[in-house]
Order: structure tokens, then C-alpha cells, then sequence
RNA sequence: GGUCCGUUCGUCUAGGGGUUAGGACGCCAGGUUUUCAUCCUGGUAACAGGGGUUCGAUUCCCCUACGGACUACCA
């Protein structure tokens, strides 16, 4: 089948998008572009009173930010849309009328008041209500009551839905890439509500309409619907259309504890769990991948690996990469608790991958931030001291020395390195550095040595206090790059300043 | 409760009838760096349990346990 490969992602705009979703965004996306396909993005807004400002918006900057953008989807329009479900109300409701006029839906007319009554006194027998060929001729639609009578009621205007007629007997063979085959008796499935007494179809129905309609080869998504396929399947067949294949994904769960992830469990752990920060219109504020200083390209790459592995031992992988190695037989079936530890380590990898001229970039907006002019060579500044960073963030506690000089020392270290004969020893460092011609750090490097050596002194006792005076504490780069970065005259001054503390 | 799905180191996972069950994160130890981090080397640690099938099961089948999803005129 010569079949372009066209997949879609079609999340409800009742919130931001979790990470969970991101990663059905991603696969759906890899497997699109893998096989040169389209990767669609179709927003699923049927129920109106979940509907959710923003939210839509949210999607669209989070898929860009990620760098998987989609093809098709509201604003990009490609002779498939409209791609919001509201927009395209207007079409499911004859593909409800066939499915009646073929035998394959009726109405329904019971309140969801009688439903919930019926529901209250199964359960108060610790019988389960299901709605389907077991009861449905003793329920209120149009099986039950005569063809008089319902027609009578759909011109009184009195409210209806529209519900599948599920068979009573009957084993379907569902397949799905990654579970393989799935067996299901049809009697224990319920008739569920196709078409809503508010005039729009629920997500059973546009679903299954859209994807046809839009022409979807493979549908990858969550877990949740596994039990919903034995209905999709037999919408395709009742519709006589090709079904799609499927792909359902297992769930990402807590780092701890049990249960799936959820919009709480970051501020409990300290990650986040969306992609971008997202404030509420009620209030609520969640912290995001993006503001917390994550490339995308990190979070891609750890959100590819939660579910998925390229079956060799590579780990790093470019976007590129990615969908060169992806494949849906690869993707394993159980639910992977999320790691942010391993996040953390993705994004150490990354960080360390990009250029520190970039990364000098935003460097220089954070040194604004704390009315530091950034110097010209921040870029040199950025290479010495990022491997010790994970996040942009972390370069000012790196290499905040470069800027200031330190307002004091670290005691424990102070305590070690600063000795009686210190002074005096970083006297002669002074004069050693008048010195020098020219102010390197190989230049520094080896007066200063061999002047140890020959001298006798001992290497502790110089190098020590020499980081010490410059730095404020036991930790940065080398000492002699350091000085040279910092020029001679703030090396001798920041050097003088020790001197002074000490003595 | 019912239906369906799942179960390999603490975590993400590879493997798949005969392997010293491999890698990564984390953790621990050693080395390099006269600091710290990096880096390198090594270590720790797993086939949920019970029955089959088989010469042989972690791998195939069944049961149990555990975990998860679903069970709305939500998606």
C-alpha cells in the first residue's frame, strides 16, 4: 500500500499540555517523519464546558518550542480542515443518521437523571449498569418504543442522544502495533453515546469521522483508550471504511509512589511536568521545562527514551537521529516511571553540546539582569566554566568571580590555606607577576611553578591562597586562567585584597 | 465490582528456550585534575510467586499476586 503515512495528535483544550502528551505529540511526530508522512494536529474541543483559555495556544508554542512542529492544524490549513472538532460540527451529524438508518445506532431518550437512578440502584445491588442488548429494550429509545412514538418525540423537541448498537454476540480481534492482538466479547461492551443532546457528536464519533475524513493511517495515542478500540473498530466496519492501524502508549508514572504522573507531582518533587509554564485562569501556576533553563533538545531526547529505545546503546540523540531510530515495535509496553534525575543528566549532556558562544548569549541577559555589563570575552569565560553547569543558570554561581571580586573567603578553606607566611608569599607573587611580560596564563603558569620549586616552598602553600584571593573558595578553573582572564591589574589588586584580610 | 493492558537491577531499559542476564541514570570506591566539577576505571544491584511444556525456562502456556487504564450526553 503506496499510502501516504499520515498521523495526527488530538489533545482536548481543557488545560496545558503534560509531559505525557508531549511524548504522544513526539512518536506521533517521529513516526511521521520517519516514513514521510504528515503530522497532523487536530484539536479536540467537543465539550464546550471544558473547554479552557489559552489552552490551544499553549499546544501550538509548546510543539514549536519542542522543535516538533506540526504540518496540518489550525492556521495551517492543507485542504483537510477545519482542525478544531467545534468548526466542523456541522458535518457529524449525517454520519450519525447513517449509522441509525443502517441499523448500527438508535436514539435514546432517557434523562441523565434516569441513568444515574439506574446506575445508584445497580450499584446499590453491586451489580454493574451497563447500557447495552442486555437491558436497552426495557430502557427509553427508539428499540423500545414504537416508530410512532419517537418520531412523535423528536418533533415535540424532547432531548435524545444517539447511541451505537453494540452486538450481542460477537468476538473481535483487535490488533495494535505494540500489544499485538486483543481479543474482546462484544457482549460485555456498552452502547455509548455517539451524538450528544447538546447537537455535538462525543469523541467516539468525531474521532472516528475525522480520522477518516483527514485521511490518518496510524493512530498513536494513550493507553486510556485501549478499552475504547473495540468501539472504534466496530464504528470502521459499521461506517464500511478502512480502520487505521493502532499504537497505544503506556502511561508515564510517578517518580514515587503509585499512579500516573499528574500536575501535582512536580511542585511535590521539584520538576516540571510541562513543557511550558502555565498560569490558570483560575489561579493555579505551574512551572515549565522551558522557564526552568531545559533545551528542548535534552527534553526531546529524555521524553524519546521514557517508553522507547533504539535497541543499541546510544542515548544521546539528535532530533534527526531520532527519527531515523524510531520504530513503534520498539516502544515498550509497560508504564516507565519518570526519572528527573536522568532528566537532569540528559540536560547536563546537552548543555555541555552547545556552543558557548550561544550560550554566552543568554549568559550576557542574566549578567544584565544583575546590572553586570557583560565583557567582551564572555564567551571565553562561558568555555571555562560551563562543563560545571547543567543550566544556563548555574554559570553565574560558576563565574561570578570573573565579574566581582570575592566579598570574602570560604572559611573552611581559609582556614587551610591561609597561614601566617601567606602575606608574604603573595607578596612575591605580586612582584613575580610585575614580572611577567606578557600577562598568560603559560606564561603565569611557569614563573610562578618554577619559582616554587626552586624556592622550595611547596606548592600548597601558594596555589591555596592564590585561588583563594581570586575565587573566594576552593573551586573554578584553573588558577592561571583564571588571573589571565582577570587581567594583571585585577589579579594584583584582588591578590593585595587577601593580604590585607589576612593580615 | 467488571473488562482490558502490563510486570528484567532503586529508576529507564536490552535480551529472549542453553548468556558470567548487557547498557544508561543514581549511588559507592579508586585514578587524573596540586581546588572543585569534568573525565577515566571499577563496584553495587534485577528476570514478582507458583504450576506446567521442555533434556533445559528469565524467555512459551496457565494460575495467583501486584501495578495501571477504562467503566460519563469528558476527552
Amino acid at each position: 500500500m503506496a499510502q501516504k503515512v499520515r498521523v495526527r495528535f488530538a489533545p482536548s483544550p481543557t488545560g496545558p499540555l503534560h509531559i505525557g502528551g508531549v511524548r504522544t505529540a513526539l512518536y506521533n511526530y517521529l513516526f511521521a517523519k520517519k516514513h514521510g508522512g504528515d503530522f497532523v494536529l487536530r484539536i479536540e474541543d467537543t465539550d464546550q464546558t471544558r473547554y479552557v483559555e489559552g489552552a490551544e495556544a499553549y499546544i501550538v508554542e509548546a510543539l514549536d518550542w519542542l522543535n516538533i512542529p506540526f504540518d496540518e492544524g489550525p492556521g495551517r490549513e492543507a485542504g483537510f480542515g477545519p482542525y478544531r472538532q467545534s468548526e466542523r460540527k456541522h458535518l457529524y451529524r449525517q454520519y450519525a443518521d447513517q449509522l441509525i438508518a443502517n441499523g448500527n445506532a438508535y436514539y435514546a431518550f432517557d434523562t441523565p437523571e434516569e441513568l444515574q437512578a439506574q446506575r445508584a440502584q445497580h450499584e446499590a445491588e453491586k451489580k454493574t449498569f451497563i447500557y447495552n442488548w442486555h437491558n436497552r429494550e426495557q430502557l427509553n429509545n427508539s428499540l423500545s418504543l414504537s416508530e410512532e412514538e419517537v418520531q412523535a418525540r423528536i418533533t415535540a423537541g424532547d432531548p435524545y442522544v444517539i447511541r451505537f448498537k453494540s452486538p450481542k454476540d460477537q468476538t473481535l480481534y483487535l490488533k495494535d502495533i505494540i500489544r499485538g492482538s486483543i481479543t474482546i466479547e462484544t457482549k460485555v461492551l456498552d452502547d455509548k453515546v455517539l451524538f450528544k443532546s447538546d447537537g455535538m457528536p462525543t469523541y467516539h464519533l468525531a474521532n472516528i469521522v475525522d480520522d477518516h475524513l483527514m485521511e490518518i493511517t496510524h493512530v498513536i495515542r494513550g493507553e486510556e483508550w485501549l478499552p475504547s478500540l473495540a468501539l472504534h473498530q466496530q464504528l470502521y466496519d459499521a461506517f464500511g471504511w478502512p480502520a487505521p492501524e493502532f499504537a497505544h502508549l503506556s502511561l508515564i508514572l510517578k517518580p514515587t509512589g503509585k499512579g500516573k504522573l499528574s500536575k501535582r507531582d512536580g511542585d511535590a518533587g521539584g520538576f516540571p511536568v510541562f513543557p511550558l509554564a502555565w498560569n490558570h485562569p483560575n489561579g493555579e501556576t505551574f512551572m515549565g521545562y522551558r522557564e526552568e533553563g531545559y533545551l528542548p533538545a535534552a527534553v526531546v531526547n529524555m521524553l524519546a527514551f521514557l517508553g522507547w529505545n533504539p535497541g543499541t546503546e546510544q542515548e544521546i540523540f539528535s532530533l534527526k537521529e531520532l527519527i531515523e531510530a524510531f520504530s513503534l515495535e520498539h516502544v515498550h509496553k509497560a508504564g516507565a516511571k519518570f526519572d528527573p534525575k536522568k532528566t537532569l543528566w540528559f540536560q547536563n549532556q546537552y548543555l555541555q553540546k552547545e556552543d558557548s558562544a550561544l550560550l554566552s548569549l543568554q549568559f550576557s541577559e542574566l549578567l544584565k539582569s544583575k546590572g553586570i555589563t557583560p565583557s567582551d570575552n564572555t564567551s571565553e569565560i562561558v568555555a571555562m566554566i560551563k562543563e560545571r553547569a547543567t543550566f544556563v543558570s548555574d554559570l553565574w554561581e560558576q563565574g561570578r568571580f570573573f565579574y566581582e571580586a570575592p566579598k570574602g573567603y570560604d572559611e573552611k578553606a581559609a582556614k587551610k590555606a591561609f597561614k601566617e607566611d601567606t602575606p608574604e608569599i603573595l607578596a612575591q607573587v605580586i612582584a613575580l607577576i610585575n614580572e611577567t611580560e606578557e600577562f598568560s596564563a603559560a606564561q603565569l603558569s611557569e614563573k610562578i611553578k618554577s619559582w616554587v620549586t626552586s624556592n622550595e616552598i611547596g606548592f600548597g602553600k601558594v596555589m591555596m591562597p592564590l585561588r583563594l584571593a581570586l575565587v573566594g573558595a576552593m573551586q573554578g578553573p584553573d588558577v592561571f586562567a583564571i588571573a589571565a582572564t582577570l587581567g594583571r591589574e585585577e589579579t594584583i589588586s584582588r591578590l593585595e585584597a587577601a593580604i590585607q584580610a589576612i593580615s
